[in-house]
DNA sequence: TCAAGTTAGTGTACAAATTACACTCTAAAC
DNA sequence: GTTTAGAGTGTAATTTGTACACTAACTTGA
């Protein structure tokens, strides 16, 4: 039987939700666009898909290119295909969440110099396209991913304070946590362990900083273990 | 700045991992491929999104016309973007997986009518493309997602005993489960309510029929509550 | 040099949840 | 009425989670 290949192509995008930690806030990144449609309206980084690339290929393109990020934790979160998401035509978006470290230089000066800005989440401006509901989505994830799998540590630099990580997760699962039984749960995992430096340039104090042992989680996950915070 | 559209498009397409319970095994259900490539093997079924559907809206289709299967629980799990997946040129799919109720005749009737397989999941022939790469995934959320989410009942009739209930949990997690203490967790969430039903035609002690009450779930999951299994 | 300010770091008692474990009950089939 | 197959039930021990407040270390500025 012969057969000849006539089936509709859509348009093929990226997007993605990049997340940064400061102090106090979860924020995400955001580039102002340029052209028509949502003219100088934020909107998520991304683009369109090449005929040569994956798709986590054309992320992490559209990353670099659009905001000057790159070397950051990366996840497929969800494709987004409603009839009319995109004005001009049927395009069909496939999500992405990263995880970056603000407090890499690199990454600090790369959203510096290209015009791109980080938004607190809980006060994003008005999003181009659908890219509020993708921000959601992506939110959402991170919340329920973070208790099961180590990728806050993605958020903070090699070396954090026991406070720093206590922050993030009540940060991330807008709740206050124990000092005290954070400490305890977080040191018998055996997971985060003592480094010999502390923290730098304080007025107060210094913490003792903590690394995260990644070759060892990976054994562990490998045999089952299964990770609960 | 005038802007015309030029970027490649993908053909896109939707797959299916439908699985079914039965009293020993989580099984998936495959159709045979009647076309070149992979003529004759076993596949997921699935085929190309519309451009007047949604991605969602074309699973559903397909599940219907290549299956005859309909109203299933669905979700969507993943997109796959390798450059090769498709020997033929670039095919992105977006692959979803269904939970089905084997007990429903309706089902058990469509599948035996249209030469579709259900297989055991532990037991899967060689797939056609990235197939089992997709059923491995799809597997692996559903393992996570049974924990906290009520979607195991979706594999159940509508009635079932606490026994069936187990089993469900005990084959999709792969552990064995202490029928005393499962019992008592179970019953200690006030979501698996009595009826005045029992099991009917097996030949020993019949067992009390217990429902989900989902209405119940959803108020409490608007509130913030989160299941734990 | 000392007082004030700021965060680091630490333990215990109580409550709740999880685990391990074995027998009687009921109905059908023969 | 005996056998068979699974239904149904409670308690004690252990582990895990929660609530809670003070001292230690360092910096800054008077």
């Amino acid at each position: 039987m012969s057969h000849t290949y006539e089936y509709p192509r859509a348009a093929l995008a990226v997007d993605c939700v990049v997340f940064g930690l400061d102090e106090t806030d979860l924020k995400v990144l955001l580039i102002q666009r340029k052209l028509q449609p949502f003219q100088h309206a934020w909107a998520l980084p991304g683009g369109f898909v090449r005929m040569d690339e994956t798709i986590d290929n054309a992320a992490r393109r559209e990353l670099e290119e659009e905001a000057g990020v790159s070397d950051v934790y990366l996840e497929q979160l969800y494709t987004f295909g409603a009839m009319h998401r995109d004005p001009r035509e049927r395009v069909v978006t496939v999500a992405y969440y990263a995880l970056a470290k603000l407090s890499d230089h690199r990454i600090r000066a790369a959203t510096d110099a290209m015009g791109v800005g980080w938004f607190a989440l809980d006060a994003l401006p008005k999003l181009a396209f659908d890219h509020s509901e993708i921000v959601s989505r992506a939110h959402e994830r991170l919340r329920g991913k973070v208790r099961y799998a180590p990728v806050g540590f993605e958020l903070l630099p090699p070396r954090f304070s026991l406070t720093q990580l206590q922050r993030l997760y009540e940060i991330i699962l807008g709740t206050e946590l124990d000092k005290r039984n954070f400490r305890k749960k977080i040191l018998s995992l055996d997971l985060i362990v003592e480094t010999d430096e502390v923290e730098q340039g304080v007025r107060h104090r210094a913490a003792r900083l903590y690394r995260f042992d990644r070759r060892k989680y990976d054994r562990l996950a490998k045999q089952g273990f299964e990770l609960s915070i």
